[in-house]
DNA sequence: GGAATGACATTTA
DNA sequence: CTAAATGCCATTC
């Protein structure tokens, strides 16, 4: 089981309309690899079954995304998040905690 | 094995 | 509060 995996297994349990930031992920994991988490969503080699749009930066930011910053916008919205300038809107009302 | 890279975070000015 | 500098972990070249 590499980084990788355990990152999208995390991802795989966000439900829709729930977001999480790179640090979550990375404190979940008993680790303080934040940087890490994020090469694993550029190495997404699922993006189906990993919803890797729904994680964020832990200010309320986007973030990046593998097709690109805007589209992931997108999809946050239409899954009812709303986002102003590349920031989410109280953000910390669509945060998901993991158990 | 060592150096470089990145979808980040935190601290300091 | 905004901007810049420094630190971080795992992966890849």
């Amino acid at each position: 089981m590499t980084f990788n995996q355990r990152c999208y297994e995390l991802l795989s349990q966000i439900p829709k309309g729930k977001i999480v930031t790179y640090k979550q992920i990375a404190n979940t994991l008993n680790t303080k690899a934040y940087r890490a988490v994020g090469n694993a969503m550029a190495n997404n080699p699922n993006p189906i079954t990993v919803p890797c749009h729904r994680v964020i930066k832990s200010n309320g930011l986007i973030g990046g995304y593998v097709f690109g910053t805007k589209k992931k916008i997108n999809l946050l919205e239409d899954e009812g998040i709303i986002i102003k300038k590349d920031e989410i809107v109280d953000f910390k009302k669509h945060i998901h905690l993991f158990k």
